[in-house]
DNA sequence: CGTTACTATGTGTCTTGAGCGTATACTCCT
DNA sequence: AGGAGTATACGCTCAAGACACATAGTAACG
């Protein structure tokens, strides 16, 4: 199926949203649960970026559909929350979000050769 | 209006889709019209994005609507096609991709603190 | 014990925006 | 004249985020 190819080649899932993506990267310091997945975004960009629950839920069911992401039954720390779910990278999903972050160092890249990084201070 | 609180605010325009990011990045270097914006991103990205006419000529006017491109009447060189319509960057424009340009600078920062950008050559 | 705040996951609904196809028409080359 | 390429734009559909709301467990406080 076409759902085969998909998965064998990473290129094939990009661009990620970059909720997707703020996703991905706050596993890849280990399994967390959604909850903590929000918090963790939050402090990552300081505040800029808020996850809404059911944006985030939503997109964590999806990954997991997509094969980005499998749920852990172990518990990090015993007598932890029951109703948490255990969140954390494939094989697959890191090596997606290693493709979306070159393809966003390329764009990165483009923006700074265009002067568009040094020009301006603030905001 | 909060319309007119957005357009005052690079930041509450964020995130930029990554088709909108690449139509700004393309335009850093000088006014383009449509079809050579496409042939632009194509070229920046050695093929691994190919904007389809109609996502891109919506893209353009969403982005004029809002602000962030203006039309120009003058022609670039005499004589050029007629259909061409050239499209600049405003300055809520540069604004807004050094904007995204600097959120995404972050994102590829924690993804090569969290190792993504060196463990995998390859893909 | 009851109340309140926080933690935690999830669904319903609306809107935006990208993918893809198609329409239209002009330009350039042979 | 005919065809490839240039150029803009619309129709339709699907994916995904925003926001509201639902549900329920946990923890602190009195």
């Amino acid at each position: 199926m076409s759902q085969e190819r998909k998965r064998a080649d990473p290129l094939h899932l990009l661009p990620l949203t970059p909720v997707a993506f703020e996703i991905l990267l706050a596993l890849t310091t280990g399994e967390r649960h959604g909850y903590a997945i929000m918090r963790a975004v939050e402090e990552r960009t300081e505040g800029r970026t808020s996850l809404h629950a059911g944006t985030l839920y939503r997109a964590l069911a999806r990954l997991l559909e997509g094969g980005l992401l499998e749920e852990r039954d172990e518990r990090p720390q015993a007598g932890s929350d029951e109703r948490r779910r255990y969140y954390a990278l494939t094989d697959l999903g890191r090596a997606v979000a290693a493709a979306e972050a070159r393809r966003l160092e390329s764009q990165v890249g483009a923006a700074r050769d265009h002067g568009l990084l040094e020009g301006m201070g603030g905001a």
